[in-house]
DNA sequence: CATTGATCTGAACGCTGGTTCAGTTAATAT
DNA sequence: ATATTAACTGAACCAGCGTTCAGATCAATG
């Protein structure tokens, strides 16, 4: 038995790469084998590899396509020129779209050591240029004196985990929408950047 | 040849768990093989067997040694009664004890996936432990109105996630002293808490 | 000095891993 | 109808896995 009806590549390429997201999400890059994601597929190992060069290549390309998405979706993003507004608008932005994303946050932090060493450093290139944006916006907000933080950099480094470590515990039908998530991390980063009066 | 002059059970118990940590920190559990920990110790595979089980329990007993640890310290503090003070307790000791162990502190997020269901469950019971001292502080200071949070509950995620999330970065022969970031980061939690008067 | 027992070696066991590939199937083009 | 080819199977390859164990080695004991 070879190629079923309807089992054309446009659908079997998408289909290993979401049973491999969603398998190195829950059992880790290195304990999950090719045999799994092509048994999740409905297909044999060796079909795989019409798809991949390798396991390596499977998992650096979620990661690439997470970082290149997250660059790319702030960069098409409207942010108000105003410090506070921006912080806020930065904190809606960064939760809404890691919790639509819970798998690829999950492994693009901790499937980073099992990189080539290559293609870590892509990786790494991208995270830090998100960082950057967060640094940046940090800085303008305390040169127009909106922040008061103990050190820009710390504080960019906190907001990002705290914010982050947020899909480790959310579900969308627990305690909070999303929206109150939001509103609540608003009000709680503000405090955190020193801001005074409401914008 | 076998048993060199030196080679004791506690000497080699010991070197056994380190190189484990190291490895399963660095690589990662699953990618971890007995003969690469065998090798560093400077010892067959089969001689590991002396001294654990099993991988798994090599694994187990780091972290359930970890969490342990975490919690007889912090029963061993001396917490203060007002609130923020007990806050800048907090803070100075979970960096102090986090900084020192970022090995473990890594693999006790990294690899509860790769636990027995049995053994996980020990460690979330821990973890819980810990999440609940830092609500529960949070809370008392929210009733004596020290504290000015949108969320109790929230705000003890986003202290823990922020705190924690330091190993990633923080180096020892970097800009700032451990000193410096505990002040740094006492100062980033009072006004993430919302604290106006300086105690 | 002979004996003992803890400690470790070295080789093996059965199994599974990623990957390859000749051959099979079915959708499409002629 | 026939030929073509993308998509897939099924079996194999070999390296390496965790684990076991009979036997070797040496420190300590009496």
């Amino acid at each position: 038995m070879a190629r079923k009806t309807g089992s054309h590549s446009e659908i079997t390429g998408p289909k290993i790469k979401q049973a491999a997201l969603e398998l190195f999400a829950r059992h880790g890059f290195a304990a999950v084998t090719m045999r799994q994601i092509a048994a999740r597929v409905g297909v044999q190992a060796g079909a795989i590899y019409n798809y991949t060069p390798d396991k390596q290549a499977l998992l650096f390309d979620l990661l690439r396509g997470h970082m290149a998405d997250l660059l790319a979706r702030w960069a098409a993003e409207q942010v108000p020129h105003d410090p506070v507004a921006a912080l806020d608008h930065f904190v809606a932005f960064h939760l809404d779209f890691h919790i639509q994303r819970p798998d690829l946050v999950f492994i693009s932090y901790m499937e980073l050591r099992n990189l080539t060493e290559e293609n870590f450093k892509e990786i790494e290139e991208m995270r830090r240029r998100y960082e950057k944006i967060v640094y940046d916006m940090i800085r303008k907000g305390v040169l127009s004196g909106d922040f008061q933080v103990p050190d820009a950099k710390i504080t960019s480094f906190a907001l990002i985990a705290m914010l982050t470590g947020v899909v480790d515990w959310f579900r969308e039908d627990g305690r909070l929408s999303s929206t109150e998530l939001t509103r609540h991390y608003c009000a709680l980063a503000r405090q955190t950047f020193g801001v005074n009066a409401p914008a």
